[in-house]
DNA sequence: GTCTATATATGGATAGAC
DNA sequence: GTCTATCCATATATAGAC
């Protein structure tokens, strides 16, 4: 039967899961591959079982919020007030959905990861969800409101750090920041 | 006389600026120090001459800033909100002061840089300074606006970097947010 | 699918001459 | 203050056995 015999055919999600988890608390150059065998029990030569290079498994991790994300923009509606204030819930609920780690990895090592070829695909996606954000025919303070509005979300994963309130009471209240400030309250 | 025989006494200085640029530009662990050596003409030899390791460049990038940043939270008046708008101002004025390079370098290298034993006491100061600028006995919602203030200060680096409205009027429009949404408008 | 062994490159850092 | 030469650790990646 299907799901009987796969003991060691989830290897690959756990590399991606274990490499989000250190790429996200160290960096993606600082850390090794030898570091992400080592904590799955395999060796280094069983990665490349499943992933042609390093980069490739950075890839695997932000390929599906990549595709979220353009998504998102892709169905907005940004001529009407209401239609960009509808692209931010769903823009925050996109990454509650992807998670602290997948944020952090993002925003937190931004430079890194928007060097590489894939990445720089994340930042041209921020910046189409930023303009749309702004709606049409902008000026530099209603850009200002998307931008702050956008951070104001990200901005959850650095409050989620080491404080004892609740992840989902910090994204509610992220949420109702961003929200007045989108349009000046 | 002096100033007439400092032909190369300004390497340490060039070291700073250039080490400044590539490591906010690449990351830090992506940029060899043959990279900086090479920039300015001459070997990897002769940066261990002004710097004992790597870590101490950016430590010597960093240390001006640190200091500037605890002198701020430590001349605050945390217990009025006038108090609170006015150490949103000088941090803005310190950002200015310190350059998008160096924002970047803290802000989108905030993993690789806030793991290096110097950088935890950035992360430090950010902290203080978010616990300051939100005041005492606080809320989730204000901490979020006070957060939210502090990113749309930041925010100045992402919207600079390849976009044709002029820095200075970047950073009056992210004071202008950033001061409406600390207390609520 | 995973292993051992290895090729190959590059990094930070030091020794000692000039 | 800068150079040449080198040490040494670690990194990505591959070959081939099991």
């Amino acid at each position: 039967m299907a799901g009987v015999d796969n003991r060691r055919t989830d290897t690959r999600e756990r590399i991606l899961a274990v490499g989000l988890r250190l790429f996200a608390s160290q960096g993606y150059a600082n850390t090794s591959l030898r570091q992400i065998a080592d904590e799955l029990g395999v060796t280094k030569a069983a990665l490349y079982f499943h992933f042609k290079t390093k980069e490739d498994i950075v890839t695997g991790i932000l390929t599906g919020y990549l595709d979220g994300l353009n998504a998102l923009i892709e169905g907005a509606e940004p001529q009407t007030a209401e239609g960009r204030e509808q692209l931010l819930r769903r823009f925050a609920e996109h990454q509650a959905h992807w998670g602290l780690n997948l944020m952090r990895l993002i925003r937190e090592n931004f430079t890194e990861i928007g060097n590489l070829p894939f990445g720089s695909e994340i930042k041209k996606a921020f910046r189409r969800l930023l303009d749309t954000l702004a709606g049409p025919g902008t000026t530099v303070l209603e850009q200002t409101r998307a931008r702050t509005a956008f951070v104001a979300i990200q901005s959850v994963a650095l409050a989620a750090e080491d404080k004892s309130a609740d992840e989902r009471e910090l994204r509610e209240a992220a949420l109702t920041v961003a929200l007045e400030v989108l349009h000046g309250r």
